[in-house]
DNA sequence: CCTATATATGAGCATATGCTCATATATAGG
DNA sequence: CCTATATATGAGCATATGCTCATATATAGG
């Protein structure tokens, strides 16, 4: 096949494909993700049942935020938050399953 | 929800999955991948066709290769690669489709 | 055998990433 | 107001990543 005879991907969804597959790279957003995909859940109780530090919660979920993967709201002191992308947990889903069954 | 009642990934799943995302978290392996599943390419095809230097095409092809992802022949002087996980490239196709329809 | 062509790979470098530590910000309760 | 609690965030550090450059390896054709 010829250069010109390839479908190709325009840059802009390259890039973007990109970033929805780095936003679910790493274990501690894996995790986070799969929590928030049960129930809507506070930082701190992430921090807990995750076992890891509020900070490094706080930092995830900012870039999750910024990738609107993750929705919130305060309620008193606490932010709540949530998945916004059923979408993307379908992606999750399915990679669980394919890790899952091999 | 208390930390004994959620639904945990164990961490053999977390690192699969996270694997299998992070070999997708790159715009040269997703141009590399979604060329594949199209068709049976040899190394400079791909540098050529998307203007990767043979260099950092063939250490990528080493990564997807390592993943199980691709798999490759040799024809003469040349190794012919395609892909061998219909999994991960069903996940590729429904994160270009996302991309592509917002 | 020798040379050309195709591919693989090690070393090294620049940049990205994920964490910790310290601290800022915001709300509730007194 | 003041304090405690919850969360956000900047700086800095260690490690990972993706490329280039140089070079090794393998096959075809003479």
């Amino acid at each position: 096949m010829k250069a010109e005879e390839h479908s190709f991907l325009s840059p802009e969804v390259v890039t973007d494909v990109s970033q929805i597959f780095k936003a679910l790279a790493d274990p501690t957003r894996i995790r986070i993700l799969y929590m928030l995909s049960q129930e809507e859940c506070s930082v701190n109780h992430i921090a807990e049942v995750l076992e890891i530090s509020q900070s490094a919660v706080s930092h995830q979920l900012a870039m999750l935020r910024t990738m609107r993967l993750v929705k919130y709201r305060r309620e008193g002191t606490a932010m709540l938050y949530s998945c916004d992308d059923a979408h993307v947990i379908s992606l999750l889903r399915q990679a669980i399953d394919h890790a899952e069954h091999r």
